[in-house]
DNA sequence: GTCCCCCATGTGATTTTATAACATTTCGAC
DNA sequence: GTCGAAATGTTATAAAATCACATGGGGGAC
């Protein structure tokens, strides 16, 4: 199951950053950085929580929590909501996944190595959502922080807008 | 009712840019800001919407839309979930508010005036939010949507942390 | 190895947030 | 004054998240 067949359910090859990739990879990679980050970190990568991150890292986009638990039923685990928030916010914690609040859904990281302030671009066409590297800290908006003596401790950066691949060839579903 | 009592429920002076100020004057500049600029563009600022900004402007906090039903069915207005959430709608899509993601809680504009991409500074200790300026489209995070080729057209920047009157003097609620 | 405790999981119920669908009213254009 | 569009009122339901408590399994103390 580490090959080819169920790993994507749509396309073998996604977005990531937007751009073409060798997705299988994507899940392989994210799910080895995730077992040597708990081991080394002494968490526990137990089965749920590993199966809640192989779920969200087959899809570079994210999903809403009873999504992922529909897809925990099929897979023999437990239904009940708290069984995927519980995973989650083992995940969103220890860095491994990240909320996109703008949807209330989740989503791998995209760097589960070293610590970072992420940053997203939500296609609002495909919904596709690409991660980057943000410091909000530095920037104006960290000066006027600094300015009014407001520590920021942890920042939420959303983009919303038009993907490379949704700008050339619009889905049908086009609005605006 | 322009004047002093029932003004602000706490403080007759509460944060801005969590600075002291005079705050029943944000009340009246904001419903004025409002009036005028529904008046220039022909919306109709009826009087759900001119009640939900005027409570919306009594704090400088994000509510949750069901704290504005409860207010808005304490002065006789209907008192179901529509009836909030499509004054809401108005104020946000005309920006006259804002909605705060990660809190889903909305919080009334603090700068009326001219087209702006807003970004908040969330105390965790005391709720307060206040609003800076930001072009995120600038800076490191729109180089890189530039470079995916990501056309940004909406940003949403929160920041959370401790501000300077928590670090100060902690509410005993202190967390960390 | 055994015991025990902690942490994780399972389950049912409930709370909070948000929208769908449709009837009724208000307002402005004409 | 009448028409049509926009706003409001109301009922119902969907979607997202948490609470509370029971059960189970794994790892350290000894």
């Amino acid at each position: 199951m580490t090959s080819n067949s169920s790993i994507a359910p749509q396309d073998a090859s996604a977005a990531v950053g937007f751009a073409l990739h060798d997705h299988a990879a994507c899940v392989v990679d994210g799910l080895s950085a995730a077992e040597e980050r708990c081991l080394s970190e002494g968490l526990r990568f137990t089965p749920v929580r590993r199966k809640v991150l192989e779920i969200l890292l087959q899809e570079h986009r994210a999903l809403g929590a009873y999504i992922i638990l529909d897809r925990l039923r099929a897979e023999g685990f437990g239904s009940q909501p708290p069984i995927a928030y519980r995973a989650l916010d083992f995940l969103v914690t220890n860095g491994l996944a990240h909320k996109i609040e703008r949807l209330n859904a989740f989503i791998a990281c995209a760097h589960p190595h070293e610590p970072h302030a992420p940053a997203f671009m939500i296609c609002r066409l495909c919904d596709a959502v690409a991660e980057a590297q943000s410091v909000p800290a530095r920037g104006a908006f960290g000066a006027a922080a600094r300015a009014a003596g407001f520590r920021i401790e942890r920042t939420v950066l959303e983009a919303e807008g038009v993907c490379p691949t949704c700008a050339e060839t619009p889905p049908e579903k086009e609005r605006a």
